[in-house]
DNA sequence: TGCAATTCCTACCTATTAAGTAGTATAATA
DNA sequence: TATTATACTACTTAATAGGTAGGAATTGCA
């Protein structure tokens, strides 16, 4: 039950972002040479956070990214959420795949529970709280 | 961020153990065709139930497994750690691997913080919860 | 106009882990 | 001593995590 890279990578890109911002936009590398993160590896979960609509970017010289928003606007859970796929810690909770032994299971309540607990955490932190 | 197989049948089996009590052990073969778990996989789960002392365990014809205490002085935040292994969302709260950037991490609080909020949950059930 | 800096896109690779199988030894009991 | 059970260790397979790699498209500037 652990965040992957890509959850991990992305709020720290986000924080970057954010403590960085100066207006213009910042180029990849530079987020990437400051939080140690491959340039490669760093373009996919950026990707995604554009993808999201999170960043407002720029192409070609001088190019980059910045936040789209203010801080404060970011809740944390989205972010993790959108790089990271669903966030749910048990299948049967997403609703897809559901259970046939999901009316009579003497666990369905705790994991609803574990879920609703995280995600009572998450998103009610925004990007502004890391700052 | 997901649950294994492991956690989630332990649970089954111990939710399993407590309602079929009967005060005479209980086989594997039993548990396993109930909670439809392939007796192999089921074995080395129940040894990590076992090796955690949750079963007291009888060898031998009409042997099996019963639980080893009432069910409300099971935690399961206990059951899941002893199946699961660590439960922490984040490598760098575990006490090893301690990250050399952990003094000026601004994501630090927040992953601690959810750490804390699902340790509170699990660790505030217990078995007869849920049975 | 052409070059350098940049994002965008798709495919590929590799090590680890999850999930499950298999076989055999050991123990108890009828 | 046959049967029914747990205990232990090794193996297998498929999926996922965590990257690499290469090149196309876009833009600013000398």
């Amino acid at each position: 039950m652990k965040i992957s890279t890509k959850g991990r990578y992305a709020l720290r890109v986000m924080v970057d972002l954010a403590i960085n911002d100066n207006g213009n936009f910042i180029s990849l590398k530079d987020i990437a040479t400051r939080q140690e993160i491959s340039n490669k590896y760093l373009e996919q979960i950026i990707a995604l956070l554009t993808k999201a609509g999170f960043l407002e970017t720029a192409r070609g010289n001088n190019g980059g990214y910045k936040l789209a928003k203010a801080p404060n606007e970011y809740i944390i859970g989205d972010i993790l959420r959108a790089t990271e796929g669903d966030l749910t810690p048990i299948f049967c909770l997403t609703g897809e795949n559901i259970c046939s032994k999901q009316k009579n299971c003497k666990t369905y309540s705790f994991w609803k529970g574990l879920d609703d607990t995280i995600n009572n955490y998450i998103n009610s932190k925004t990007l502004q709280d890391l700052v």
